[in-house]
RNA sequence: GCCCGGGUGGCGGAAUCGGUAUACGCGCUCGACUUAAGAUCGAGUUCCGUAAGGAAUGUGAGUUCGAGUCUCACCCCGGGCACCA
């Protein structure tokens, strides 16, 4: 037989997989597993190395699944809508559709390259209309249940590029990354998602799915739940009252000051009472013109002004208290104002020092009781805040909203979508939304709803796009629903999720907001959308550098799987280190598996050279054998793939079973490329229909045969290792301690002091404890 | 600053209900084959030591017959959050 030719072996086999459209999976689950990666932006630059250790994961999984007879949904698609491909188009002139449909051409072919197992059937683009259709539906259906809202929001301006900015977008010094122009805070009108609604479930629910808890912690972080006390203040001489959030009433006693945020209602009426009126209005305006960040960066060296002439009183001391204005306080977070309690929190004490304010010492109370005494009450808050979806771009879904002659928002109608993106458009920024330079989308709007209604221009964030997209692989043709009930029934949850960490808070709080809400429309029936969950690691350049373009240390897939061949290179990947490790690339290494493959290679070819048949089985092989099978199992089970790659090696390995003699040479070989299987599919496929082995199911262990008649155990001496002795893996501790004695060099040991005790652990040590003489 | 995760050979990494540390691979050394190189195959490879033996899992203590694994303190690296009252 020829050398292995891993460019014809995998040639063969994906062809083959294509015509017979091997991993289309039935519409009629009898054991449903729904496995799936997150779907990937199609960037120019094409697939990544990233790329391929998530997907060859899931695949492993996916294809050691179907082998045990689950019918497995594991598709692909693409998060196609993103600023890339418009930024590329305002430089180019390239519309966005082109660059990304070449992209996905490309992003296709190089994943097909991989001998990926995806149900290709069910490929889906979030920029297609057929998709978009059904978030702007689902953008509606949350519209009328009244989970959509539109308010004025400060947003990030750039004014030399007259555009609006993601806060991404903004440098940390308050410039703009691209035009390098200062970024004022602008008012604009927003549409949101009012995701608070779900924060309290958003938190609790994460006690039933199986995530990294450093996962499950981050999303705890960014909704950030307290509890505290809400609490009201008199105002001297006014009717009017503050009221605070603290999470700390029992400190009360020591609240010296209050301060309000700029933003807080109260602060026009309190100014005009003042005896510093302009000193106030001047603070609120200069506050309101910094940006979040510049905000922040205050945070060293705090400001504010006293409003003079107001005071408030403290309901438990009774005494009066200054009231300040400042922007360390958060116009968003509770109720915009705090009682100062500059003995007990770093914040005030900083600010009171530097405003001589007097700092209180205090004893502490009851929390709760606290609370009851001065009237207030106790509450949750949370630091999560409703989810800004409008987008002033060109590349995404268009918002379905028009407004009538007078201004007032109406969802578009079911039979009008998909809301059509329009083409019309010049890829320049203009200082508003590009849809409102396209003359088809107003005619379009104005011949359905009439003269001087006028549409929506903002577009959906691309977050949307990817909040639902798993549902819809469930029934990814429907044209009449986003997915049917009953398919979503079929096939949801997803049982195994993959993605990288990046995405541990946005995408994966969004997408179980939606879920959420979809529940509570009474749509579907769970409450998290992905059972288990796991991140692999990130891929760093050989230098142990992150890889970057500029730095030209990107290793490119594709020269991989041309060199080494695609089971190599997915091999490699996985050998590499544990799956969430960070590790780094090493082309070296690569060698190592691919050396593995030829081997493997050889050693079918070859009769004489592997596991030969002989008359005389040992048990221990026979057991090694079983263990194997176990060991492979679990570790794929558990994503452990690194050990799943050592193990193969050594099956094959001249240390190991290659010298076994076991009964049957061809039922370990079998055993051996089903095992390899899932891992390297082209070349054992290959092989196995070279030699005509039977592969498609996941081999059986013994759990019998498990363990060997006798076992190697360590008789130390004082802890010290002095030597192993073979034991029958049932012998009593007596004999045990007997046979340990009598080895020679054990004796030599024991025989320099008196025995003080003997440990026995059956199967693994003796420890002889010997003392001093 | 706070919250996670992690420090094991020359390198990537195995091994954590406490029980033979260094599996598997890379690299390296020696040998076989070859005119030679490469590939391949075989032997070896934590460190010190000719050996007997000793030491070693970031550092220092502790618990234990026994600690990479448990406890305490500290150092370093990576990631996330960062005025959320």
């Amino acid at each position: 037989m020829a050398a292995y030719d891993h460019k014809k072996v995998e040639q063969k086999w994906q062809k083959r997989w294509e015509d017979s459209q091997a991993f289309r999976v039935s519409d009629s689950p009898k054991k449903k597993l729904y496995v799936l990666d997150m779907f990937p932006y199609p960037s120019g630059s094409g697939l990544h190395v990233g790329h391929v250790e998530g997907y060859t994961a899931t695949d492993i999984y996916s294809r050691y699944k179907r082998m045990q007879g689950f019918d497995v949904l594991h598709p692909m698609g693409w998060d196609a809508f993103g600023l890339p491909a418009e930024n590329y188009a305002v430089k180019t002139g390239v519309p966005p559709a082109k660059t990304t449909n070449d992209a996905i051409n490309t992003f296709r072919a190089q994943i097909k390259r991989l001998g990926l197992s995806y149900d290709w059937s069910r490929e889906i683009g979030t920029h297609t209309p057929e998709y978009y259709k059904w978030t702007q539906w689902l953008f509606v259906k949350f519209f009328n249940e009244g989970l959509v809202y539109k308010k004025k929001a400060l947003v990030n301006w750039d004014p030399v590029d007259q555009t609006v900015l993601a806060n991404e977008q903004v440098l940390p010094d308050g410039t703009a990354e691209r035009s390098g122009a200062k970024v004022v805070q602008k008012e604009l009108e927003q549409w949101f998602f009012k995701i608070t609604d779900f924060a309290d479930a958003l938190v609790d629910d994460l006690d039933e799915v199986d995530w990294p808890e450093s996962t499950k912690i981050n999303q705890r972080n960014w909704i950030g739940r307290s509890e505290g006390a809400e609490i009201e203040f008199d105002i001297s001489n006014s009717k009017e009252k503050i009221k605070v959030f603290t999470t700390r009433p029992d400190t009360i006693f020591g609240a010296t000051y209050m301060v309000l945020a700029p933003e807080h209602a109260l602060v026009e009426g309190f100014a005009e009472r003042s005896e510093n009126k302009s000193e106030i209005l001047s603070y609120v305006e200069a506050a309101r013109n910094k940006t979040d960040l510049e905000r922040q960066e205050g945070q060293k060296d705090k400001t504010g002004v006293e409003i003079q002439g107001v005071k408030a009183i403290n309901p438990a001391s009774k005494e009066e208290i200054p009231i300040y204005i400042a922007d360390y306080v958060l116009g968003h977070y509770g109720t915009g104002a705090i009682m100062a309690v500059p003995a007990h929190d770093e914040r005030d004490h900083e600010f009171a020092e530097k405003f001589n304010i007097l700092i209180k010492e205090i004893e502490l109370k009851d929390p709760k009781e606290m609370t009851k005494k001065v009237g207030g009450t106790w509450v949750k808050n949370y630091r999560l805040r409703d989810w800004l979806i409008s987008r002033q771009r060109y590349w995404g879904a268009p918002i379905p909203i028009v407004y009538d002659r007078e201004g007032k928002a109406h969802a578009i109608p079911e039979e009008q979508l998909p809301w059509m993106l329009p083409t019309d458009v010049e890829f320049k920024p203009t200082g508003t939304s590009p849809l409102g330079q396209s003359k088809e989308l107003l005619e379009r709007t104005e011949k359905i709803f009439g003269k001087g209604w006028k549409p929506e221009i903002d577009t959906l964030d691309t977050f949307m796009c990817s909040s639902w997209y798993f549902f819809r692989f469930a029934d990814p043709h429907n044209e009449r629903e986003f997915a049917s009930k009953e398919a979503m029934q079929k096939w949801l949850p997803v049982d195994l999720y993959v993605g990288g960490a990046e995405h541990t808070v946005l995408h994966l709080m969004y997408a179980r907001f939606f879920t959420k809400a979809l529940k509570k429309f009474g749509i579907i029936t769970f409450n998290e959308p992905f059972l288990k969950l796991r991140h692999q690691g990130t891929i760093l350049a050989e230098d142990g550098t992150k890889m970057s373009k500029s730095k030209g240390n990107v290793i490119n897939p594709d020269e991989v799987v041309e060199r080494y061949g695609a089971d190599s290179l997915r091999l490699y990947e996985m050998f590499m280190g544990p799956f969430e490790a960070m590790k780094p690339w090493n082309t070296q290494n690569i060698l190592g598996v691919r050396r593995f493959l030829e081997r493997v290679w050889t050693i079918f070819e070859n009769e004489q050279g592997f596991m030969q048949d002989s008359p005389s089985v040992e048990k221990s092989q026979e057991t090694a054998l079983h263990q194997t099978i176990k060991k492979v199992g679990e570790d794929i089970e558990n994503l452990k793939l690194n050990t799943v790659v050592s193990e193969l090696m050594k099956f094959i390995s001249h240390n190991g079973l290659q010298r076994a003699n076991v009964e049957d040479t061809r039922r370990v070989r079998e055993i051996f490329l089903a095992l390899l299987f899932p891992l390297a599919p082209h070349i054992a496929s290959e092989l196995a229909e070279i030699y005509n082995y039977k592969i498609a199911h996941w081999p059986a262990y013994d759990n019998s045969r498990l363990t060997s008649a006798t076992v190697p155990v360590a008789v130390q001496v004082n802890g010290k290792l002095r030597a192993t002795i073979e034991l029958a893996a049932d012998v009593g501790e007596g004999e045990a301690l007997q046979a340990a004695r009598t080895d020679a060099n054990v004796a030599k040991w024991l025989a320099l002091g008196k025995e003080v005790r003997a440990v026995y652990v059956p199967g693994k040590v003796i420890n002889f404890v010997i003392g001093q003489s």
